[in-house]
DNA sequence: CCCCCCCC
């Protein structure tokens, strides 16, 4: 694991870290109000410096740097090969850069590195950082190498904490989409643990939905993932400090964590003290707290969502019988797709989408557009059948969702149809009597006169038994009590 | 050498 250290450096050393520690603890200009003296690197490794002093022109050095991101293992595989790697921020008090762990060094050192923890690192290869990827305010970040070393540091007083650039919950509003921010606010809502499926890989993918408040009085959905979601527990109303959340315009303004994100829960800061305060005082009576996010077609596992409905309820309710359309949640099974026109040949044209006519001379014409184009991609649109232990009821999926319950691609499809015309109906009659949450958006539609309900399927997600089986014991609850 | 950060 730690690589076996080599004999202590020469003396010559020596004077150089006396001098610099003497300067600092003389001259009372200490930045950190949890100033040390300055770190000194173990025998072994070379002397210790500032991140901002690093370029890739030299190549004996030592980092005492606070990790204050830490991501999970993830694999790659492209044309130039495949591996696998992890990566962590790193902050010291002049300033911050990224590293990252390849293959032998991702297993070397990743059980090590810790958030929040310190350490010397010593020797890794450093490159320009490309700025589309890193909001780190460095123009390098490193790799680390063969020659890399990481050792605990415990002495770790002149080391800041991570530092965070709060701004306030009102101030989201302004935000830009996609942008990353920091924030404090009180967890006083939280939802189970739901799954959903990520639309590019089918991958099944857990996430939490969450209601953070600050005394702005303002409150925002944040959505955590993976098993940071499943691990949280939100009781007591706990301060969340949010280091790099991601801003979305989903639902008006939201949240959503993304994997250098850091979350520390109760951290003693000033900040997290005062808004505790204001919470227990006065903020959780507050009547007039506005939500940035709206709730409309969130998630169905619990807070936020469309809420979990059957047939007959949405029926009796008169859902989208009004102006706007409504959402709800049910548990269906899926008991016939109409196999005629359940696709189509689409405009190709960014965002279009549209039908094209079949010119029969190799060229697609699309009336939207205006123009005509050698190729065509396929698209779903599926009238199908759902029933519940209630009803059952005609909607309509499209792309995405008609993906996920066929088990294949519109492109897929498309090519069977053509190719393999038994498989295409196998693959269509295969997708029958399976059970999924449906997330549905309901309206009052008028075509050549005539009003008809239309319900389109929004999202289709595995049914969560915790979930629905807690609904269950409500009602029941109710019915007695 | 990654560079995806997800779901509505």
């Amino acid at each position: 694991m730690i690589k076996l250290l080599a004999p202590p450096p020469s003396p010559h050393l020596l004077p150089v870290l006396v001098q610099r520690n003497t300067s600092m603890s003389s001259n009372g200009a200490a930045p950190s109000k949890a100033m040390g003296p300055a770190p000194v690197a173990p025998s072994g490794m070379p002397n210790v410096r500032p991140i901002n002093s690093l370029t890739p022109y030299q190549n004996k050095w030592t980092i005492c740097a606070r990790v204050t991101s830490k991501s999970s293992i993830r694999t790659w595989s492209n044309s130039r090969g495949e591996g696998k790697l992890f990566s962590i921020d790193l902050l010291d008090e002049s300033g911050e850069i990224r590293a990252t762990a390849f293959n032998a060094e991702c297993d070397k050192f990743f059980e090590m590195l810790e958030p929040n923890n310190v350490y010397y690192i010593s020797v890794a290869t450093l490159k320009t950082a490309n700025k589309q990827f890193s909001s780190l305010k460095n123009d390098y970040e490193m790799s680390f190498n063969g020659g890399t070393q990481v050792v605990p540091c415990h002495e770790d007083n002149s080391i800041p904490a991570m530092q965070f650039d709060f701004i306030s919950i009102e101030q989201l509003e302004k935000a830009e989409k996609n942008s990353i921010v920091d924030l404090i606010g009180v967890c006083h809502e939280y939802a189970d643990i739901s799954t959903v499926i990520q639309k590019s890989t089918g991958r099944e993918l857990k996430k939490r939905d969450l209601k953070i408040i600050d005394h702005s009085k303002r409150s925002v959905n944040l959505t955590m993932w993976g098993e940071q979601a499943e691990k949280f527990d939100g009781s007591g109303c706990p301060v969340l400090a949010i280091k790099g959340a991601r801003v979305s315009d989903f639902g008006g303004v939201s949240l959503s964590l993304i994997g250098s994100s850091t979350v520390q829960i109760n951290p003693d800061i000033s900040e997290a003290h005062q808004l505790k305060g204001w919470w227990e005082s006065t903020g959780c009576n507050s009547s007039d707290v506005i939500s940035l996010s709206n709730n409309r077609g969130g998630s169905s596992g619990g807070m936020g969502g469309g809420p979990l409905k059957t047939f007959a309820e949405a029926k009796r309710e008169g859902l989208g019988s009004r102006d706007q359309p409504d959402f709800y949640s049910c548990k269906a099974i899926v008991t016939l797709v109409k196999k005629e026109n359940l696709l189509y040949r689409a405009c190709t044209s960014e965002g279009c989408n549209k039908k094209v006519t079949d010119m029969n001379n190799g060229m697609y014409r699309c009336e939207k557009c205006n123009k005509e184009i050698d190729s065509f991609s396929w698209r779903l649109m599926i009238s199908c059948n759902l029933a519940d232990f209630t009803e059952s009821l005609w909607v309509t999926m499209f792309q995405d969702v008609g993906e996920i319950v066929l088990g294949s691609t519109a492109q897929e499809m498309g090519a069977m149809k053509e190719e393999n015309p038994d498989m295409f109906l196998a693959v269509v009659s295969a997708a029958s009597f399976k059970e999924y949450t449906f997330k549905l958006r309901v309206k009052m539609d008028t075509y050549n006169d005539e009003s008809r309900l239309k319900t389109i399927v929004q999202s289709v997600e595995p049914v969560n038994p915790v979930e629905y089986n807690k609904r269950l014991i409500k009602e029941i609850k109710e019915m007695s009590g």
